[in-house]
DNA sequence: GGCGACGGTTGACTTGGATCAACAGAGAGT
DNA sequence: ACTCTCTGTTGATCCAAGTCAACCGTCGCC
């Protein structure tokens, strides 16, 4: 298939980035797949793209043409209103999809921006179609991955709906916690790559009372806080907090 | 299926349900589907359920096998957390879907309720899928409309994360309003079939704030209330509300 | 047709988080 | 090393919505 005289640069980073290779696998893609299946989805999933921090990998109102699968780093995606509102939908990590929300209407529906430099594998959405057309497993991995978003989206409704802000700060580092250590990281120690005033955006909350939660939750020692460096000293007390309403 | 003796009624309601006949169906079905194709989808949709006020057509937990399409009716969702909190995640009306939450965790995740007499169509979702591995405006349909149901959570996170209590009742009149509409009926006078309480659980507030808001939008001429009777005087002025935004 | 329960309205009071404001650290660029 | 700017922290005050409570209207049921 590859032509051999290419040269040893190029095959090598083929073949890191294929997906049949790629360690965050088990995260995009289904169990199972047979060897020929695996090469037509390598063949999909072509082209990658750099991202840098603080750039758009794509914006509200532009064409959808391709889905994306995060290869490395940490993007956010914001929704912004007429009248000037914006809050952020959602943060999301290696392994993790971007752009299921441009199917409905053929185009974005939201800005995805990188919250450091990152790298992207474009996934043509034509040719997804037409692959789970073949595939019946890829087809329905893609409908449980959409159906997981629509879950995950009821979560947060359930958050911005019931919770109050000490709640609210506690489940989102409970969930990054766990979004972490499912991918080999520290469940106990990391780096927010957001600022307080997006966490808030996306709790629901100003950000000084993100802030101010922080400090609370340091000084009953949940957590150790440092800017964005956050170590979980107690994810009982966490859990607690996030489960423990009035009433 | 049917045994022979069964009466003529019987025969009748199966013709006048079928997809091919819907008077719903460019609100469920693609457009451009050959005769062939939709012989298959009458197939595919070929029972139907009854559910009466009040009960459940699924509930949280239960195995997923099928995707609902309400044929007529009102129905409501929502998730019960272990604390005991719960919020009403959507309200679902004739020519909508239900159920896509159960595709990921192959079980479903919310409750779903009549809150009116109401039939459904039930969509076996293992056919679904092989149907649109068949038929590609089917396939691509079905991505749309899980899609859509994405972009309407972020809709409501938009509404819960950065609105006020006005503010989110007018968003929510203002969309019922235009649900009716598509669907044939007046969009300035309508039967809510939820009470203040759900009302307020799915726009996160309490029953008393949201019957204060009625009032003071009666107060203001804005919309005239009786109980669930609701008749909609000034759209622009709700939609001023709705977007007049502090700052 | 009357009774009881539920749903809705309204008022008085409380409170959690927003707002306004001052300031302190950290990091990028010169 | 030295700004300048951006991000985060903390305090004081305010207000929108929550809470608690009383009451009323409607509808379904006996």
């Amino acid at each position: 298939m590859h032509s051999n005289s290419a040269v040893k640069e190029v095959t090598l980073s083929v073949i890191k980035t294929a997906c049949s290779n790629c360690n965050l696998r088990e995260l995009c893609l289904p169990l199972g797949l047979s060897e020929t299946e695996m090469v037509k989805l390598d063949d999909l999933v072509a082209t990658r793209k750099r991202v840098k921090r603080g750039e758009h990998l794509y914006r509200a109102g532009q064409d959808f043409d391709a889905i994306y699968a995060i290869r490395s780093g940490f993007f956010k995606t914001d929704v912004l209103l007429e009248d000037g509102r914006d809050q952020v939908t959602g943060f999301q990590m290696a392994g993790e999809l971007l752009g299921l929300d441009g199917i409905s209407q053929e185009h974005h529906s939201c800005n995805a921006v990188a919250l450091e430099d990152s790298e992207v594998c474009v996934i043509p959405f034509s040719r997804l179609e037409s692959l789970s057309r073949e595939i019946q497993t890829l087809q329905h991995h893609f409908h449980k991955v959409m159906s997981r978003e629509i879950v995950r989206d009821h979560g947060v409704m359930m958050l911005l709906g019931t919770m109050r802000a000490e709640e609210r700060l506690a489940a989102f580092l409970l969930n990054l916690s766990q979004r972490f250590t499912s991918r080999g990281y520290s469940h106990a120690e990391f780096y927010l790559r957001m600022t307080r005033e997006e966490i808030g955006s996306y709790l629901g909350l100003k950000l000084e009372t993100v802030s101010r939660a922080f400090s609370r939750f340091q000084e009953e020692g949940l957590i150790a806080v440092q800017q964005k460096h956050i170590r979980i000293l107690n994810v009982a007390g966490l859990k607690q907090i996030m489960s423990h309403h009035a009433q």
